[in-house]
DNA sequence: CGGCAGGTGCGGA
DNA sequence: TCCGCACCTGCC
């Protein structure tokens, strides 16, 4: 693996082993295919040493890059499958999202045990794409119910787009469509997550981020996230919080790895919160 | 009770 | 390109 050169002395040579488990038989291709996969979603071989290069002679980012020396982001799931949580968060308090997303798993989900463990797993987009609106409203998705909707939709049209290469397992999700965007330009995703009805600026900053790995995209900050960014990056008042422009503007000295740097902060903000009571962070969260 | 928060679509400047 | 409003629900 990539990366680990730089701090090999302190982490030696990580390893990573993954036993998978099917009612059938997996062939060798989809093993390898499924490798990559873990490896992409999980940031496996992302290169940090020229990141850390860089986070060590600014002030700011050097405790934390040596606390968290190593840490990269992630997500499990598909890309359909943010945009479904990008959908959720919308609008709402995280409690409020958490009940969304547990009624959609219960009511169009499917449940799956293993080793005593019981979780939900997510419905194909066609499921969602022939949903009635009403019965989602009567879920309580309220005007989410269309985004939800639309956005399934689409993704069942992209996946005729691809007839012949496409393969897809019944057992894990893979979507080749999202593989085929990930080779795309940072514009191209942009502009086609954009066109996806429900899904704004918002949306498309973290899905650039979380899910197409763009370290650099940062275009647009959230309220509640300008007032906790004012606080730690400028040490101002969230009533009083630095304009949306300037904290852009200043972000950029982080270069191609800028939102990766705001990640960082933001992420050893949350681990003190564990440890220790952060009154101002209190009143900013809306749980 | 009424007012407010929050991300997006949409129509209009 | 930017602004202001509507949308749905739950919380204060």
């Amino acid at each position: 693996m990539k990366g680990i050169k730089d701090y090999k002395g302190l982490l030696g040579e990580p390893k990573i082993y993954i036993n998978v488990y099917s009612e059938k038989r997996l062939d060798k291709e989809f093993l390898e295919s499924l490798r990559k996969e873990v490896i992409w979603r999980y940031n496996l071989d992302l290169d940090l040493s020229d990141f850390y290069r860089m986070a060590r002679k600014d002030e700011l980012l050097k405790p934390i890059v040596t606390k968290f020396c190593g840490l990269r982001p992630m997500h499990a799931g598909s890309l359909y499958e943010y945009l479904i949580i990008a959908i959720v968060l919308q609008n709402a308090t995280v409690k409020r999202s958490v009940y969304m997303m547990q009624t959609l798993f219960e009511r169009y989900g499917t449940l799956l045990e293993f080793a005593g463990q019981k979780l939900y797993c997510f419905w194909e987009p066609k499921v969602l794409a022939q949903a009635s609106e009403q019965k989602l409203r009567d879920l309580k998705m309220g005007y989410r119910a269309k985004s939800l909707i639309k956005v399934s939709q689409s993704f069942v049209e992209e996946k005729n787009y691809l007839t012949k290469n496409s393969r897809s397992c019944k057992f894990c999700k893979i979507d080749f469509d999202e593989i085929s965007l990930r080779k795309k330009s940072q514009k191209e995703q942009e502009s086609f997550l954009l066109s996806l009805y429900g899904i704004g600026s918002a949306s498309v900053g973290y899905i650039m981020f979380d899910v197409f790995h763009q370290w650099d995209f940062l275009k647009y900050i959230s309220p509640w996230e300008q007032k906790i960014y004012s606080k730690i990056f400028f040490n101002r008042s969230p009533n009083k919080p630095v304009s949306m422009k300037k904290m852009l503007k200043y972000f950029e000295k982080w270069g191609k790895w800028r939102n990766l740097a705001v990640h960082y902060v933001w992420e050893n903000i949350w681990w003190q919160r564990r440890n220790k009571n952060v009154p101002w962070l209190e009143k900013l969260i809306r749980l």
